[in-house]
DNA sequence: ATGTTTCCAGACAGGTTGTTCGCTAACGCA
DNA sequence: TGCGTTAGCGAACAACCTGTCTGGAAACAT
């Protein structure tokens, strides 16, 4: 049923006509009439497939979560040190992919729900595994798992921006990582050569 | 000139009526005829005072920054280790304040416009500072200062987002300071109680 | 008390939304 | 290949929202 040729077309045309759109001009700047004479698709046509643009930026944004979870997944498995790392790493490669689509959900477009539903998936599996790394050294950790799990988002995320918004990449996702490593082992005001306060 | 009193009535009404109803029902679902309505103002006094809704967010927002600032400018003077100390202790309690509107602007509503006023707000006043402290301690920072700002930004924001999306803090700002202080000086797979790789 | 400024209620054209209608063309499957 | 099914089209619809502009009433500062 969903095997349709047609209905492939007009989703994948109308996906691709919201990303760019946004991208240019941002998500609530558009009419869906828009969006279809851009996709090349009759209006009512749009209608039959989302109740709203909102239906269809949150479609296209599930979409990308669960290409992105089957990436990670793997990669979870491949490393010593918990996600700075291999995940880290998959997660810029996905995002120089789908650099478009990841700028204009961390920007914050359509009121920030599907930017909201990125990094809430991130910090699931985050507060996991760290709640998971803790038991598995039996140590009562100093810091809650769930404040941990969304500064690491925070971070995370920011990066992403960063990272997404250059027209070439500022620097190869290996450096990043490396930072980010540093960053998670030594603390922060080491970086800036600060001697740590006793 | 600006003191006629019934101007202020009347923005503040706008003010209140649309940070009430953004909490509510969400920025992109609100008309004017909303906001006025709830307000109890005319909607042609709406736009004697703003071009649209997104001018008035944008307003609440700089005026909410204003007040932040000034808050934060006598505290950074009394803390030895940078941010996370009294500043930060500071924008909690102007957060607790200020619950309301800083959920909607940290939700990213109006197209993150708003959040990126205050992202961008904290990460000048942050890369200075980073500036500043490898200067007098005259070293060579590892880490690029507006990436590092961005970081920090990013942490900040989103502990923030944690915290006042609970109806009851979830803990004493006092606790997420001394929290953020630690994983500040000792970095983050120490809090999981995890051995740090060599 | 007075001249000025803001607010109000109502009306306006132009655009957007979401739904409905036959009709046509493309589809999957036997 | 042919057939029954399904998606797409284009047009039309009321309901709503936007931004602007009136003239008159009310509140303001001085």
């Amino acid at each position: 049923m969903a095997e349709d040729r047609r209905i492939r077309k007009t989703r994948r045309a109308l996906r691709d006509a919201l990303v760019g759109l946004v991208l240019e001009r941002g998500f609530t700047t558009l009419s869906v009439e828009d969006i279809t004479q851009r996709a090349d698709v009759a209006r009512a046509t749009f209608y039959s497939h989302f109740r709203d643009k909102d239906e269809l930026f949150a479609r296209v944004t599930r979409d990308l979560l669960d290409e992105l979870d089957e990436r990670l997944r793997p990669a979870m498995a491949e490393t010593a040190v918990g996600f700075t790392g291999k995940p880290v790493l998959e997660m810029l490669g996905h995002a120089r992919q789908e650099r478009d689509l990841y700028r204009i959900v961390l920007r914050g477009e359509g009121d920030g729900k599907p930017l909201r539903m990125f990094t809430e998936a991130c910090a699931r599996v985050a507060a996991e595994e760290f709640r998971g790394r803790s038991e598995r050294n039996d140590v009562k950790p100093r810091i809650d798992a769930d404040l941990l799990a969304r500064v690491w988002v925070g971070e995370q995320v920011s990066v992403l921006q960063w990272w997404v918004e250059h027209e070439a990449p500022p620097m190869p996702a290996e450096e990043v990582v490396r930072m980010l490593l540093d960053l998670a082992l030594r603390g922060r005001y080491w970086a800036t050569g600060f001697d740590r306060p006793s």
